[in-house]
DNA sequence: CCAACGCATCAACCAATATTGTTTGGAGAT
DNA sequence: ATCTCCAAACAATATTGGTTGATGCGTTGG
């Protein structure tokens, strides 16, 4: 499920979308203390059922949390290898020339 | 200008949110090279001035690029602090806790 | 001084996202 | 079986975000 083949540039725009949000960063900073289920996440955060499915899912797409059932609860935890990959990402970008390399327009 | 008092949280929505779009990543790609006026930046992207102008400003506001005026050109840099920021940003988001600390819901 | 240029800003519009309430379905428990 | 509980899926609405075209302002060259 959800193959999606992505370009370098639509990973990237997935994940910090996925990143850009208060309530999924909320998610990320309780899941940091390991796994926990929707229920509990919906009660520290206070938050609708539905609301924080809703954000759990995009970031499960994006693949910086996964998702274990176990009896009626389901546990989401963190998954290291999705920072790895941004913070990969993140040094990509650096500038390479330091500054006026040379101008455009002359 | 854009004063604007960030708690850690609404700086990291920020970044990360100017981060996530592909218009934007094709401008800090283009700036790797080195700083660059608007002009430049519409013909290569082949873009609109006024929706790359609009780009640029979210690019700004976060601290991602700066600009400089000179004559009737604006040239755009990137600022590498941003992307240092970026980094330690993710860094201190990666869980601490390897798996199961303890479950919740027992 | 005026016309052309480079860029920012604004308003209007359309598309994408988030929120809320409701419904559905699966897993225990009784 | 039936009831309860948890969570995903759905539908309707509200909010946000991006694009476009028009307008305005400073700069430069004639």
């Amino acid at each position: 499920m959800a193959v999606a083949v992505h370009s370098r540039t639509e990973r990237a725009i997935e994940l910090f979308h996925a990143l850009s949000d208060e309530t999924r960063l909320e998610i990320i900073e309780l899941l940091r203390k390991g796994e926990r289920c929707v229920c509990e996440l919906t009660d520290t955060l206070d938050a609708a059922q539905s609301r924080l499915s809703f954000h759990l899912r995009v970031l499960k797409d994006a693949g910086i949390v996964s998702d274990r059932k176990e009896g009626r609860w389901v546990y989401y935890a963190l998954d290291p290898e999705a920072f790895e990959e941004v913070g990969t990402l993140v040094s990509g970008m650096k500038p390479r020339a330091l500054r006026r390399s040379e101008a455009c327009c002359a």
